[in-house]
DNA sequence: TGCAGGCATGACAACGTTGTCATTTTTGGG
DNA sequence: CCCAAAAATGACAACGTTGTCATGCCTGCA
């Protein structure tokens, strides 16, 4: 890889790399219409645009983002910040938040805050000082974030798995909240009283939580883990919470990964789900479907929500004004065998 | 969000956005010292530093990384191309290369070739045009990718997840093929001879498929899906293999997930693993060594190929030489209950 | 044939920082 | 107390592009 002097064709006689000047010196026009030939080529008669893009092949020209980002003040990159990149929950989002940006142009920077407040501000610093055109965030910004410098310099923000009646900017989620007392009715519905919940311990993992506690009450067993959440952990959640409650009917766990585990263990205790046991899990992964026995869950669509923070994000950058700033995407739960039938 | 121009303490008065320049004013000494009191402090006495600090602190100024790129021509930026995001074997290692780079305040930007060469040559031109420092590439690039540019400007590449012996540049990863024979030979130091193979059509899959072959002859049922491969597909795969070869002693397959398709298919048909059926994996993920049985596999330190490419990267940028060009982070096959024990 | 209006192009400055070289100030040894 | 060397600071230009305004040209209509 090293930089050869002679013979190279992107690089001037005298060294320098191909620039912008160099091709339109080629085509012999001035530098702004071969800006113009390549960047807005409906100002410039096709004769040209010819007579430039012959230029750039002769010279090997390779257009420096950087340079116009500066004068343009638009980097054409969106951050996105996420826990870690792994939480398989995010995946969907972000795969289909780096396709709808890509088709537009724009490149994703990607940060890991790993559940940590002040990682989250030194990342949103840094992405700041990168100039990005926009910011997806995994959840709600925190209050004490360096919400100041947003707002000076008019990046959108979009927060993103989360609800608020206030958000900072705009906001595309789903309650959570809602999410565990709806499953906490569902369970009520099939007549389960001796209950638990296994779940991770982040902040959104708490919200269903505390949603599940509020319908079935605060004397249910509680098994807590360090997020994310592992299938391992959800073996483990299920010793746990059947030493606490020997005749456990139902558990609710905060992710399909955990789940999985809790159904492996019931199966080495030769509980029987969902005659003995029924599990509940959260999103939907590609797995649940096809786990034995099929593993009901609470759907939420990851995908939707990255396409919809990109469509926000790209309206924004266009200049346009966002009417709807809060989207619910709402979820459902998709009954499956874990849980058995429906007894009505 | 909207830009207010009054008690902006991040605006100038006539509404610009703080600079440099206005830092250097508020402390009373001149750009180029403002600009090293902040990145190159050792050169700078340390009461100007204070200076400037203070200066920085009341102006409100947020420094602009595209300027100084553009002119030191660094993005503190590195791409990172896989196949999609949410392939999960490359998860640890986009992980561990995210941290390790942002440790040194590099970022990486995302990109997603779809297992498709095209979109690969369009995302390296998009990442060239970004003057990225650095690409990361899953996988070997194709002959045909716009290697010139890359030479051209000396941008470091750094292939992974495989092994060649003359990469375009530096390379860590391992021997598919190899792993194939190895899994090979492991079957039939273990006396299967009707085996089967449950690969995705991806070109690192297709070679630990060849490298399985070549030990076990060609007439073992190969069950070919698309990458990348799910734990449905599994389910599916052990279905297929059975009707070509109903007395199925063990399968080799891609991915653990696929694998743990497999043991779910094989419980459900009735089949007990090992006993009936052996199975081997792909990857070690997190769930394998818990599921029921804990999953035989190949193991791959995909963090610590994340942690190499990174390390390679910073020594390139900082201008070093990285004499071991090649890195080969091997595998290990774990062994687990899916293929029962051992018997010599 | 003359002129308005649009189209095509060009000149110039600017974006905010860093590299380079020059200059001033300080330090330490004789 | 002086001078050489080092430390600290400054002036200027440059990075490669795009925004702005100005200008030349041509088309079509009166």
């Amino acid at each position: 890889m090293a930089r050869s002097s002679d013979s190279n064709p992107a690089a001037t006689p005298d060294g320098r790399s191909v620039t912008l000047n160099d091709v339109a010196r080629a085509a012999g026009v001035s530098l702004v219409t071969a800006s113009r030939a390549l960047k807005k080529p409906a100002l410039v008669s096709p004769a040209t645009i010819e007579k430039v893009q012959r230029a750039v092949q002769a010279t090997g020209y390779i257009p420096n983002l950087l340079a116009g980002g500066l004068k343009s003040n638009r980097s054409m990159t969106v951050a996105a910040l996420v826990p870690y990149i792994a939480v398989p929950q995010f995946l969907p989002t972000l795969q289909a938040l780096t396709e709808t940006l890509d088709e537009a142009g724009y490149q994703l920077i990607l940060g890991q805050t790993g559940y940590n407040r002040a990682r989250e501000n030194a990342l949103l610093n840094t992405m700041i000082t990168r100039r990005v055109d926009a910011i997806v965030f995994a959840g709600l910004l925190s209050p004490d974030a360096p919400l100041a410098q947003l707002t000076r310099l008019g990046i959108p923000v979009v927060e993103t798995w989360d609800l608020t009646a206030r958000p900072l900017d705009m906001l595309v989620g789903f309650s959570h909240t809602q999410v565990g007392s709806s499953v906490g009715g569902f369970f009520l519905k099939r007549g389960w009283r001796k209950v638990g919940i296994a779940t991770a311990d982040d902040e959104r993992a708490m919200q269903r939580c505390q949603g599940f506690l509020s319908v079935m009450g605060d004397q249910v067993p509680v098994w807590k883990v360090k997020a994310p959440s592992t299938l391992a952990a959800g073996r483990h959640a299920l010793a746990e919470l059947l030493k606490r409650e020997p005749k456990l009917e139902a558990v609710f766990c905060s992710s399909d990964g955990m789940a999985n585990g809790l159904l492996i263990e019931a199966r080495e205790r030769g509980l029987r789900v969902p005659e003995d046991l029924a599990v509940c899990g959260f999103g939907d992964a590609d797995f649940a479907a096809h786990l034995s026995p099929a593993l009901t869950t609470v759907r939420v669509d990851g995908a939707e929500i990255g396409r919809q923070a990109a469509r926000m994000v790209l309206a924004r950058c266009r200049g346009e004004t966002v009417p709807e700033r809060v989207v619910d995407v709402g979820f459902r739960i998709i009954e499956r065998a874990s849980t058995g039938q429906a007894k009505d």
